[in-house]
DNA sequence: ACGATGATGAAC
DNA sequence: TTCATCATCGTA
Protein backbone atom coordinates (compact mmCIF):
# COMPACT_ATOMS: atom_id res chain seq x y z
CA UNK A 1 0.00 0.00 0.00
CA UNK A 2 0.93 3.95 0.14
CA UNK A 3 3.06 4.40 2.30
CA UNK A 4 4.56 8.33 3.50
CA UNK A 5 8.41 8.30 2.99
CA UNK A 6 10.11 9.31 5.84
CA UNK A 7 13.10 12.17 6.79
CA UNK A 8 15.75 9.11 6.67
CA UNK A 9 15.07 7.82 3.66
CA UNK A 10 16.72 11.35 2.13
CA UNK A 11 19.07 11.65 5.08
CA UNK A 12 21.84 9.52 2.75
CA UNK A 13 23.70 11.11 -0.50
CA UNK A 14 22.30 12.45 -3.00
CA UNK A 15 23.17 10.32 -5.51
CA UNK A 16 21.62 7.44 -4.32
CA UNK A 17 18.41 9.38 -3.22
CA UNK A 18 17.83 10.85 -6.64
CA UNK A 19 17.21 7.33 -8.45
CA UNK A 20 15.37 5.72 -5.90
CA UNK A 21 12.53 8.81 -5.94
CA UNK A 22 11.81 7.80 -9.52
CA UNK A 23 8.55 5.77 -9.49
CA UNK A 24 8.11 6.94 -6.10
CA UNK A 25 5.01 9.40 -5.84
CA UNK A 26 4.43 13.01 -5.58
CA UNK A 27 1.89 13.92 -3.48
CA UNK A 28 -0.11 17.52 -3.40
CA UNK A 29 -3.46 18.07 -1.37
CA UNK A 30 -5.11 21.50 -3.03
CA UNK A 31 -8.00 21.95 -1.20
CA UNK A 32 -10.08 18.63 -0.13
CA UNK A 33 -8.07 17.14 -3.40
CA UNK A 34 -5.58 14.64 -3.41
CA UNK A 35 -2.83 14.43 -6.49
CA UNK A 36 -0.65 11.37 -6.70
CA UNK A 37 2.06 11.50 -9.40
CA UNK A 38 4.49 9.33 -10.15
CA UNK A 39 7.74 10.97 -9.91
CA UNK A 40 9.40 10.36 -13.53
CA UNK A 41 12.98 12.40 -13.64
CA UNK A 42 14.87 13.56 -11.24
CA UNK A 43 18.59 15.97 -11.01
CA UNK A 44 21.23 15.72 -7.90
CA UNK A 45 22.38 18.78 -6.67
CA UNK A 46 25.47 17.77 -4.55
CA UNK A 47 27.41 19.99 -2.21
CA UNK A 48 29.39 23.25 -2.72
CA UNK A 49 31.91 21.36 -5.05
CA UNK A 50 29.72 20.78 -7.94
CA UNK A 51 29.32 24.34 -9.91
CA UNK A 52 26.00 23.40 -10.99
CA UNK A 53 24.47 23.63 -6.86
CA UNK A 54 23.32 26.91 -6.00
CA UNK A 55 25.50 25.97 -3.14
CA UNK A 56 28.50 26.66 -4.77
CA UNK A 57 28.49 30.08 -3.69
CA UNK A 58 28.36 29.00 -0.03
CA UNK A 59 25.80 29.73 2.49
CA UNK A 60 23.69 32.11 1.29
CA UNK A 61 20.44 33.05 2.51
CA UNK A 62 18.57 31.37 -0.42
CA UNK A 63 21.01 28.25 -0.04
CA UNK A 64 20.58 28.08 3.79
CA UNK A 65 17.66 25.26 3.50
CA UNK A 66 20.19 22.70 1.74
CA UNK A 67 22.07 23.21 4.58
CA UNK A 68 19.84 22.09 6.82
CA UNK A 69 17.78 18.64 7.65
CA UNK A 70 17.08 16.45 4.89
CA UNK A 71 13.57 15.43 3.52
CA UNK A 72 12.70 19.31 3.72
CA UNK A 73 11.51 21.73 0.39
CA UNK A 74 13.86 23.85 -1.38
CA UNK A 75 12.01 25.76 -3.70
CA UNK A 76 13.34 28.88 -5.67
CA UNK A 77 12.12 30.80 -8.53
CA UNK A 78 13.67 30.25 -11.96
CA UNK A 79 14.01 32.44 -15.17
CA UNK A 80 11.62 34.84 -12.73
CA UNK A 81 8.05 32.96 -13.48
CA UNK A 82 8.72 29.17 -12.90
CA UNK A 83 8.91 27.57 -9.13
CA UNK A 84 11.66 24.97 -8.80
CA UNK A 85 11.01 21.86 -6.51
CA UNK A 86 14.27 19.74 -5.06
CA UNK A 87 14.48 17.92 -1.51
CA UNK A 88 17.41 18.24 0.63
CA UNK A 89 19.04 15.18 0.96
CA UNK A 90 22.17 14.28 2.73
CA UNK A 91 23.52 15.03 6.62
CA UNK A 92 22.70 18.55 8.15
CA UNK A 93 25.34 20.93 7.31
CA UNK A 94 26.12 18.99 3.48
CA UNK A 95 24.08 21.34 0.72
CA UNK A 96 22.62 18.81 -1.48
CA UNK A 97 19.27 18.36 -3.00
CA UNK A 98 17.21 16.52 -5.32
CA UNK A 99 15.54 18.63 -8.34
CA UNK A 100 12.05 16.47 -9.45
CA UNK A 101 11.98 17.78 -12.82
CA UNK A 102 8.91 15.63 -14.03
CA UNK A 103 5.92 13.37 -12.99
CA UNK A 104 3.78 11.62 -14.71
CA UNK A 105 1.34 13.87 -17.01
CA UNK A 106 3.72 16.56 -16.11
CA UNK A 107 7.03 16.55 -17.66
CA UNK A 108 9.39 19.80 -17.16
CA UNK A 109 10.04 21.60 -13.59
CA UNK A 110 8.12 24.60 -13.98
CA UNK A 111 5.06 22.50 -15.33
CA UNK A 112 4.76 20.64 -12.55
CA UNK A 113 4.88 22.81 -10.05
CA UNK A 114 2.36 25.67 -11.57
CA UNK A 115 -0.07 22.27 -12.05
CA UNK A 116 0.48 20.98 -8.75
CA UNK A 117 0.27 25.09 -7.46
CA UNK A 118 3.72 24.75 -5.15
CA UNK A 119 5.38 27.88 -4.85
CA UNK A 120 7.65 30.03 -2.37
CA UNK A 121 5.25 29.21 0.85
CA UNK A 122 6.35 25.35 0.86
CA UNK A 123 9.96 26.33 0.95
CA UNK A 124 11.53 24.58 3.73
CA UNK A 125 8.48 23.01 4.68
CA UNK A 126 9.32 19.36 5.57
CA UNK A 127 7.70 16.78 3.30
CA UNK A 128 5.21 15.46 5.54
CA UNK A 129 1.64 15.35 4.86
CA UNK A 130 0.54 18.22 7.23
CA UNK A 131 2.58 20.23 4.86
CA UNK A 132 0.21 19.32 1.89
CA UNK A 133 2.96 18.12 0.06
CA UNK A 134 4.88 15.10 0.37
CA UNK A 135 6.41 11.53 -1.37
CA UNK A 136 4.85 7.96 -0.92
CA UNK A 137 6.07 4.52 -2.04
CA UNK A 138 5.50 2.51 -5.26
CA UNK A 139 2.26 0.50 -5.75
CA UNK A 140 3.30 -3.11 -4.28
CA UNK A 141 6.21 -5.09 -3.52
CA UNK A 142 6.03 -6.86 -7.10
CA UNK A 143 5.11 -3.99 -9.25
CA UNK A 144 8.92 -2.39 -7.42
CA UNK A 145 10.47 -5.97 -8.43
CA UNK A 146 9.86 -4.89 -11.78
CA UNK A 147 12.49 -1.93 -11.47
CA UNK A 148 15.48 -3.79 -10.30
CA UNK A 149 17.81 -6.51 -12.11
CA UNK A 150 20.04 -9.01 -10.19
CA UNK A 151 22.92 -6.59 -9.47
CA UNK A 152 20.28 -4.70 -7.89
CA UNK A 153 21.01 -1.72 -10.30
CA UNK A 154 17.68 0.12 -12.17
CA UNK A 155 17.47 -1.17 -14.86
CA UNK A 156 14.33 1.11 -16.59
CA UNK A 157 16.48 4.35 -15.34
CA UNK A 158 18.34 6.57 -17.41
CA UNK A 159 21.37 8.57 -16.83
CA UNK A 160 22.18 11.60 -18.70
CA UNK A 161 23.82 15.16 -17.91
CA UNK A 162 22.09 17.43 -16.17
CA UNK A 163 19.26 19.96 -18.50
CA UNK A 164 20.38 23.72 -18.19
CA UNK A 165 23.75 23.84 -16.92
CA UNK A 166 26.27 24.75 -19.05
CA UNK A 167 27.50 27.55 -16.58
CA UNK A 168 29.04 25.04 -14.59
CA UNK A 169 32.15 24.36 -16.62
CA UNK A 170 32.93 21.39 -18.65
CA UNK A 171 33.58 19.19 -15.39
CA UNK A 172 30.54 19.70 -13.97
CA UNK A 173 28.09 20.30 -16.69
CA UNK A 174 29.16 16.87 -17.91
CA UNK A 175 28.05 14.73 -14.82
CA UNK A 176 25.33 12.23 -15.29
CA UNK A 177 23.49 13.47 -12.53
CA UNK A 178 20.10 13.14 -14.40
CA UNK A 179 17.85 9.66 -13.77
CA UNK A 180 15.06 9.60 -16.06
CA UNK A 181 12.61 6.39 -15.82
CA UNK A 182 12.10 5.17 -18.84
CA UNK A 183 8.68 4.00 -20.38
C1' DA B 1 15.24 31.63 -31.71
C1' DC B 2 13.42 34.58 -28.54
C1' DG B 3 10.90 37.18 -25.01
C1' DA B 4 8.51 37.10 -20.51
C1' DT B 5 9.80 38.32 -15.78
C1' DG B 6 11.92 38.89 -11.07
C1' DA B 7 15.07 36.96 -7.43
C1' DT B 8 19.88 36.43 -6.55
C1' DG B 9 24.77 37.31 -5.76
C1' DA B 10 28.57 40.18 -6.86
C1' DA B 11 30.46 44.40 -8.12
C1' DC B 12 30.77 49.18 -7.42
C1' DT C 1 22.24 50.49 -5.98
C1' DT C 2 23.01 48.66 -10.26
C1' DC C 3 24.05 44.75 -13.19
C1' DA C 4 24.47 40.28 -15.45
C1' DT C 5 22.76 35.95 -14.85
C1' DC C 6 19.54 32.38 -14.60
C1' DA C 7 18.35 24.22 -12.56
C1' DT C 8 12.12 27.38 -18.02
C1' DC C 9 8.46 27.44 -21.23
C1' DG C 10 5.30 28.85 -24.92
C1' DT C 11 5.10 30.95 -29.15
C1' DA C 12 7.21 31.97 -33.64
Amino acid sequence: MKKVISQKFFNRPVLEVAPDLLGKYLVRKIGQKIVRLKITEVEAYDGEKDLACHACKGRTQRTEIMYGEAGHFYIYLCYGMYWMLNIVTGEKNYPSAVLIRGVEGSEGPGKLTRELKIDKRQNGFPALPFSGLWIEGGEDPSSRAKLTTGRGQKSAVRRTARIGVSYAGPIWSKKKYRFVLKK
